[in-house]
RNA sequence: CGGGGUAUAGCUCAGUCUGGUAGAGCGUUGCGUUUGGGACGCAAAAGUCGGGGGUUCGAAUCCCUCUGCCCCGACCA
């Protein structure tokens, strides 16, 4: 490509409200341009890039035996009565009516779609297993669209379903889908990690996030530094730093703590550490309020909690209101010890190997220290219940968990029969009798991997591509076009030819912009090789050469460029 | 949905408190000088000051209202 007949659009200034790097620096180089409040266009740049990563991802789906396919963006009603989400999905499904006044949705995802086609075509278990994708445009009503491309309303995703007639064969394919996907990450040059994923009210036996690492990542993972256990935080399984707690030694006292309501205020005020407080939150429960019970230095996971046999299966803090009714105290004074004996009391494993423990004493103004459970305190069951923090033990037993910020860019998960029990979406099996199908679906948010490999990779100059993800390998630069000698001129055209037979892909900056702005440009949109073509350079018989996260020039012969990008 | 902020040239923003002919930088166009890390000079084009209503002799500025956008929170996977 020639610079000159290309639309390149760079900017020095952007809003002060693009918050993130990624989204700062796509919009400077000119990537993305925002249309409305999550909507971006991709300009030629920034499509380039874009397909890059498609087509990785294609390459990859179609080498793992996936076949692609195409669904409509707009979606029937009447399809999504069928598994009920038209109502469950909420606000975050855009639906839409046509001139008939017909209702339809703008998909935000497609298993119903692909069920409803799978259920017409296949009919024998003859035809499966059988993995469909597409790579497609999605759209889903954020309620807080941020971040540029990285959290947009219209987005491009790759979806696959799988469909199969046993839970094994499910399982084949899913670790088949998984394989790929470490493939098509390590491809782009990314650094993530596979990470063991909360499954959430659908169930199923297995699901996998694919998480790129970043600082600023919305996810925080936890992984051991002695095995290669993984999981998104909301799933990690924290275990008891004990086996169990030491014998009483303390006798319980009620003190008076006035103005001290939360743990930090009364673990300063009674000098203890907050590791020796037990803090107590009540929730709703399925018939009236639970006591969750936690370390004072722990924080509680509302994933873990939300599937407590004991809560509706969400965990929602109880009112100020519903407290005073229940216990005759406010938040902040609420312990296990007294409490009454209608609240169930289910303890986080730490919390249950404590002895000698502070906690709250159902008075206003007061605690207890000295408590134990048993002696003081009942408790009704132990749980985990609470978000792994880092040094904790690995749940496999090897190594020390450590944790990190990361970004979703993929998830693999057994759906299991929940699409198609619902869309009635059955084979005949080998005895002749109707089986419904087992699913898997596997998604890749193929726009966010744009932003977040910029994300994970760039610099106070601008991007930094990993080589499979750049616009071009290769930025050949001529000094001055318009004033230099025809040789320099003939010589950068030669080099853009050669480079391009060779099959690298290459751009010429012919703007004939002065070398500073062509350089910060070249930097800006992130071109992992830089080749400069001047009198200077002609003169002594060698080629400029400079990588994007090289910090000077060397010179190269023709010859020796090729072969470093060989 | 609750709270906060914001809307002025293509872009980034001053100007609003204290009402009186619309500003800067970047970008764009033309001319000239320049040419190895975002050059310089001169000239020019470019604005229903988000929409509507009100107060006033007079509103970008004060008041009411609507809308868009951004941030925090709640929500959601």
């Amino acid at each position: 490509m020639r610079l000159s007949q290309f639309h390149l659009a760079t900017v020095k200034e952007v809003p002060a409200d693009a918050e993130i790097a990624s989204h700062r620096l796509m919009l400077r180089a000119g990537m993305i341009r925002r249309l409305a409040s999550g909507l971006y266009t991709w300009s030629p740049l920034g499509l380039r890039v874009l397909r890059k990563v498609e087509n990785i991802v294609r390459e990859e789906m179609d080498r793992a035996g996936a076949i692609e396919m195409l669904m409509p963006s707009i979606q029937p009603r009447e399809l999504w009565d069928e598994t009920g989400r038209w109502e469950k999905f909420g606000g975050q499904l855009l639906k839409i009516k046509d001139r008939k006044q017909q209702e339809f949705c703008y998909g935000p995802t497609h298993e119903e779609v692909v069920t409803d086609f799978a259920r017409n075509e296949l009919k024998s278990y003859k035809q499966l297993p059988v993995n469909f994708y597409q790579i497609q445009t999605k759209f889903r009503d954020e309620i807080r669209p941020r971040f540029g491309v990285m959290r947009a309303r219209e987005f491009l995703m790759k979806d696959a379903y799988s469909f199969h007639l046993t839970q094994e064969s499910l399982a084949e394919t899913y670790a088949v889908m998984y394989q790929a996907y470490v493939r098509i990450f390590t491809r782009l040059g990314l650094t993530f990690r596979a990470v063991q994923a909360d499954t959430g009210a659908i169930g199923g036996n297995a699901s996998h996030e694919f998480q790129v690492l970043a600082d600023s990542g919305e996810d925080a993972i936890a992984f051991s530094d002695g095995s290669d256990y993984a999981a998104n935080l909301e799933k990690a399984e924290a275990r008891a730093t004990a086996a169990a707690a030491p014998a009483p030694a303390a006798p319980l006292q009620r003190v008076d703590t006035p103005r001290q309501r939360t743990i930090s205020e009364v673990a300063e005020f009674l000098q203890v550490s907050p590791q020796q407080c037990v803090k107590t939150l009540l929730v709703r429960g399925n018939d009236g309020l639970v006591a969750l019970c936690l370390r004072g230095d722990h924080e509680i996971n509302e994933v873990k909690a939300g599937k407590l046999a004991e809560l509706p299966g969400e965990s929602v803090l109880a009112s100020e209101e519903e407290i005073l009714a229940a216990c005759g105290t406010r938040p902040g004074f609420i312990g296990p010890v007294g409490l009454p004996d209608a609240i169930p009391v289910i303890v986080d494993r730490d919390a249950a190997v404590l002895a000698d423990f502070v906690c709250g004493g159902n008075a206003n103004g007061s605690h207890y220290t000295g408590a134990n459970w048993g002696r003081d305190a009942r408790i009704g069951r132990v749980a985990d219940l609470r978000n792994v923090v880092e040094g904790d033990l690995s749940p496999d037993g090897k190594g020390v968990l450590h944790i990190a910020r990361g970004i979703e860019v993929g998830h693999v998960f057994q759906l299991g029969q929940k699409y198609a029990e619902a869309l009635n979406a059955s084979v005949i099996d080998d005895s002749g009798k109707a089986q419904v199908m087992t699913m898997g679906c596997y998604g890749i948010g193929v726009s966010r991997i744009v932003a977040a490999a910029i994300e994970q990779r760039h610099d106070e100059a601008g991007i930094i591509w990993p080589e499979a993800m750049a616009p071009w390998r290769v930025a050949v630069c001529v000094i001055n076009p318009k004033n230099a000698s025809a040789a320099v001129n003939e010589a950068a055209e030669a080099l853009y030819q050669a480079l391009g037979q060779r099959g690298i892909e290459t751009v010429l900056d012919d703007r004939g912009l002065r070398p500073g702005g062509m350089f910060a440009d070249m930097e800006l949109i992130g071109i992992p090789h830089r080749v400069v073509v001047s009198e200077r350079g002609l003169a002594a018989g060698t080629l400029e050469y400079r990588g994007r996260t090289d910090a000077e020039s060397r010179s190269l012969t023709e010859q020796e460029l090729f072969a470093l990008l060989a």
